[in-house]
DNA sequence: TCCAAAACTTAGCCTAGGCTATAGAGTGAT
DNA sequence: ATCACTCTATAGCCTAGGCTAAGTTTTGGA
């Protein structure tokens, strides 16, 4: 049992500044993948995404949505059709199934390292922002093993 | 091997929105908790932590810094002697004990689930601000038998 | 057919967190 | 003691993402 260990020496600027920055990146599209991946839940689910129900799921008010779906059209993810609802442009579509597959295999991840399925759930929604494609992998690589063992 | 899974019912209104305004609340607080972490790193790696290189190292410009400081004198957090270099009070401190301590054990859980040490330390930087009490006692337990199983 | 309720829009406001450019202050080496 | 260099501060600007309040438009049920 080794107490004291060495410090571990800081990272160099330029990695942590890195590191930093590829965090903030993360934060700028979380938005985009949380409203395409929920007009897309919304239309399999409900036939339709109406901007009051997208509200209400994000806990925002409808004016916020409103500024949020004109963001989403500039960038090419979303079509309205009003009082008709939201749709997911091929590319909203194609973000929407990615960042779908991503967060179950985070909750599923979460799961199986022994969280109930209830936090796994709440804490997927923002760690799945934050996880590279090798933390994707490593991921679902755990999961195999552990479905191996398991089931 | 079950293929067309039952498709999986939306969550409550209120349970889906309860989980995106954690979710907002904790991007609130990373910054913060970065900065405190990285101070008290400076000081004791360096024995100060002066805003250029806060800046440096958080891969933003002097400016920002001096806009994130002043956010975090405000609240309390952080205590500054000009040409002299940051430093923490106590809330400060305690916060970046924690924030350390939860950043180390994400890192050491990222390793041990299969991720190289590199990219743990980057995710680890995003990931940190959204696992939850419950999530980072799941990691601890999971190094736990880890670690009885390997070392 | 009509009209109230629901859905949507718009205006105006705010904070956090970024930026560049520029000015000012302090330090330390000569 | 000076002064160049480093550090800090300030001004002015921007976008994202929130908000409330007050319209406007559409829809569908009576
Ligand atoms: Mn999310
Ligand atoms: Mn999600
Ligand atoms: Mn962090
Ligand atoms: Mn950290």
């Amino acid at each position: 049992m080794r107490r004291n260990a060495v410090l571990k020496p800081l990272p160099s600027e330029d990695d942590q500044a890195a590191r930093f920055v590829r965090q903030r990146e993360a934060d700028r599209t979380a938005v985009a993948e949380d409203y395409v991946e929920l007009i897309a839940d919304l239309l399999r689910a409900e036939g339709e995404a109406r901007a009051v129900d997208l509200a209400r799921r994000m806990g925002v008010s409808q004016a916020t949505v409103a500024n949020t779906i004109t963001r989403l059209q500039r960038d090419g993810l979303v079509e309205t059709r009003p009082y008709r609802g939201l749709f997911l442009t091929e590319a909203g579509a194609e973000l929407a199934t990615r960042a779908k597959a991503r967060h179950e295999l985070v909750v599923r991840f979460l799961i199986a390292v022994g969280l109930d399925a209830e936090t796994a759930e709440a804490d997927a929604e923002g760690l799945e922002h934050h996880a590279s494609e090798k933390a994707l992998a490593a991921f679902a690589r755990f999961l195999d093993a552990h479905n191996g063992k398991r089931r």
